[in-house]
DNA sequence: CAGTGAGCGAGCTTCCGCTTGACTT
């Protein structure tokens, strides 16, 4: 009721300023005749799309005739409170309109009634058929003849929106078949091992097609970093002594063989004969190498960029993408930055090409190729938009900083940077590499240097220090060296690391799992469940979360495993393409596994009470050693002597400085959603802080430390005693994408 | 700034994908 007012009043809002601007416009003209949208009652025809901020955009290109509403994605769907769907029947699903939706469709409804027909132009891909067609089915049986109609546009540029307007074209029933057959697999996956896993592990948990194979990549990967075994190898470097600078080369050959240094004392003969040697360049040689500017940037893209360079997880770089779509005030005038912001295509709109090149014409001509650079949209793209991309490229991160927050201003320039980029020329680099003898020994150094910086020139943020560093080696074959030193270093090999947000998400999108829209929540999920931890910037996954992979894994393997989305994948393909029948094809598939599901729900044992992990923390109350349990507000620990011993506490996680009692983490009370940290002794002690305490210790007072995350420096260490000045920089931000 | 776990048992939880909400009465 609420928001159906806020609605209307906000379409009036935007529709009267229109007015102002237009009655602006032809006073400026002067004496120009009447325009007909001045006469006419209201638009004649309403286009309905997905977001807002689309709509805004496109009513401005279509002048008055046209109306343009957002339906902010679907309004109708399976109910959420049951199954939905009629197996027995065709797997018919039961469509609701969604609680809370109900005022949107209202509104399209009445303005339906005043238009002369309706355009639905939900995005060009398989949702968008399903949501126009769930909505035009509304909109038909609610107003009897009235024209529906289906138009769709890739890029929303003027010529765009107006061609795809003047060619409306029927629904295509076979993309809803195939979204149809999605969301019912979909449904018949989740709410079905869901409440096997309510009865048999815990209550509330969840698991799904998209979500039970994301954790089953943690889990394995985990176990791969279990069981890894670290080796033990040497190197040796020599630091050598040029005319004016000093080298470090690597030994690469000894005794004309690469040596083999498995433990100290191999190293250290060898670093004994080599002292005292002479050294000289025995070999010079150099090769170039090209370095193209990577595509611009999709959703996973962006999410894993902004993950290894800036430290955002995913949730926070999809929020800071939206203030950016949705616009900025610049002062006078108020604009989107970026183009939207959940997208699986590389493409470019040709008018965003062509003012790229007008653009680097002017400020970079050496760097301009003959031509505009395309790059393709991806095998598995449905390519509903184009790439995410500044909205004009004259807002360069520098003009537009004083308007943004310091973490929007950073995601904003790795967006412009990287666009930009992807509209110049290669760089060449030259990489000379430098043979040093030395007794037996053979030593090797290289230095590489651009010839032609290419992109490089625009890159500033989003280059790791490794791209940037450009020197030249001056080393002439048959130059005599001073040895200054030869060292060995220890090092053990490198196993398999977790995955982050960003390597997950970078897996997810390699195997097909997922859409842009929930590669972010999908991480949630599974935080949220306490199936997966956040360890610093790794997602290592719980006893809870591997409990679940493996009983999943067991007994349904080919429906949480990677390869079943694909097979999906395929299946839709052939419904589209009328090759398939979704109906039997879920007969095939749901059968067989509600048969297996049924027979795991009444043969598996239990796992409940299984889930308690030991702890060495000692029951103030009677001495027994506490458990850590998981409970319906998360972990907590109790005393193993239940039911003896009642005792329970949050789990300590620093010393409180003030009192020496513990610091646990607590919540608001109902409503706000942000967790603070306060003493365990309250009200007896007043310590709190909203920053997390970190495990580790002040070295200069004692007090914890804790993650702080402010706007000037982004997130780093801090201590929490406010007469101490210690402060940790920074994380290295690693490179990589 | 509370509560969490067993039992008893009613009534609840849950999927993926599309999109932005939001208030204090």
């Amino acid at each position: 009721m609420d928001k159906t007012t806020r609605t209307a009043k906000a379409a009036t809002t935007a529709k009267s300023a229109k007015a102002v601007k237009k009655v602006k416009a032809t006073a400026s003209r002067k004496g120009s005749k009447s325009g007909k949208s001045a006469k006419s009652p209201g638009a004649k025809n309403l286009v309905i799309v997905e977001s807002p901020a689309k709509a805004k955009t496109i009513e401005k290109y279509l002048g008055s005739n046209y109306k343009v509403l957002a339906s902010m994605g679907h309004l109708i769907d399976l109910p959420k409170s049951r199954i939905g769907v009629d197996v027995e029947h065709g797997f018919e699903p039961e469509y609701l309109t969604i609680r809370g939706r109900a005022g949107v469709l209202k509104d399209l409804v009445a303005e339906a009634k005043k238009s002369e027909s309706v355009l639905l132009a939900s995005d060009p891909d398989r949702e968008g058929e399903a949501i126009a067609y769930l909505i035009g089915k509304h909109l038909e049986e609610k107003i009897p003849g009235l024209p529906v109609k289906r138009v769709a546009f890739n890029e929303i540029t003027q010529a765009a929106v107006k061609d795809a307007v003047k060619a409306p074209r029927p629904l295509d029933l076979s993309k809803v078949d195939a979204q149809k057959a999605r969301r019912v697999l979909d449904r018949l996956v989740g709410y079905n091992l869901s409440p096997l896993l309510w009865k048999k592990v815990k209550n509330g948990l969840s698991a799904g097609r998209v979500q039970s194979a994301a954790l089953k990549l943690i889990c394995d990967r985990e176990k791969e970093v279990e069981s890894f075994i670290p080796e033990e190898f040497w190197t040796i470097e020599a630091s050598l002594k040029a005319s004016r600078s000093v080298v470090k080369a690597d030994l690469v050959l000894y005794k004309g063989k690469k040596p083999q240094l498995g433990d100290e004392e191999k190293a250290k003969r060898i670093v004994s004969a080599l002292e005292g040697k002479p050294a000289s360049v025995i070999d010079k040689r150099s090769a170039e190498r090209l370095v193209r500017p990577k595509a611009p940037f999709t959703t996973s893209t962006l999410q894993q960029t902004a993950a290894n360079r800036l430290g955002f997880t995913s949730k926070k770089t999809m929020q800071i993408a939206q203030i950016l779509y949705e616009g900025i005030n610049l002062g006078s005038r108020r604009s989107g930055l970026i183009t939207y912001m959940r997208t699986d295509s590389t493409r470019i709109a040709e008018t965003a090409l062509e003012e790229a090149r007008t653009w680097l014409a002017e400020h970079y001509p050496a760097q301009l190729p003959k031509s505009a650079q395309r790059y393709s949209a991806g095998k598995q793209s449905q390519d509903a938009h184009e790439a995410i991309r500044p909205t004009s490229i004259a807002y360069t991160p520098d003009s537009v900083a004083a308007y943004l927050q310091k973490d929007e201003l950073k995601l904003y320039t790795l967006v412009w940077e990287r666009f930009v980029a992807s509209q110049m020329i290669p760089a060449l680099v030259k990489v000379v590499t430098a043979d040093i003898g030395i007794g037996d020994g053979v030593f090797r150094t290289s230095a590489s240097a651009y010839v032609e910086e290419g992109f490089y020139k625009v890159i500033k943020l989003s280059a790791s220090k490794e791209e940037k560093a450009s020197h030249s080696l001056a080393l002439e074959v048959g130059q005599d060296l001073g040895v200054e030193k030869i060292d060995a270093s220890q090092h053990f090999t490198q196993g398999p690391s977790r995955y982050t947000d960003a390597t997950i998400i970078k897996a997810l999108e390699e195997l097909g799992i997922g859409r842009p829209s929930t590669y972010a929540p999908t991480i949630s999920t599974l935080l949220e469940r306490y199936y997966v931890s956040r360890q610093s910037k790794q997602l290592a996954p719980t006893t809870l979360g591997r409990m679940i992979s493996d009983i999943l894994t067991e007994f349904f393997p080919e429906v949480i495993g990677a390869g079943f989305t694909a097979q999906m994948e395929s299946l839709l393909d052939k419904v589209e393409d009328e090759k398939a029948d979704w109906v039997q094809a879920m007969k095939e598939f749901y059968f067989p596994f509600k048969g297996k599901l049924d027979e795991v729900m009444s043969t598996l044992s239990s796992k409940k009470g299984q889930l308690d992990e030991a702890t060495d923390i000692l029951c103030e109350r009677c001495g027994k050693p506490m458990v850590k349990k998981l409970g319906r507000f998360g972990f907590f620990l109790a005393c193993s002597g239940f039911p003896g011993c009642k005792n329970t506490k949050s789990i300590p996680v620093a010393v409180c400085p003030k009192c020496g009692g513990d610091i646990v983490e607590r919540k608001n009370p109902k409503g706000k959603r942000k967790l603070f940290y306060g003493c365990n002794r309250y009200p007896a002690c007043d310590f709190v802080t909203y920053d997390k305490p970190t495990d580790k210790l002040c070295p200069k007072c004692g007090w914890f430390l804790v993650e702080k995350s402010d706007r000037v420096s982004g997130s780093h260490k801090a201590c929490i005693n406010p007469s101490c000045d210690y402060l940790h920089s920074r994380d290295e931000e690693k490179a990589e994408d």
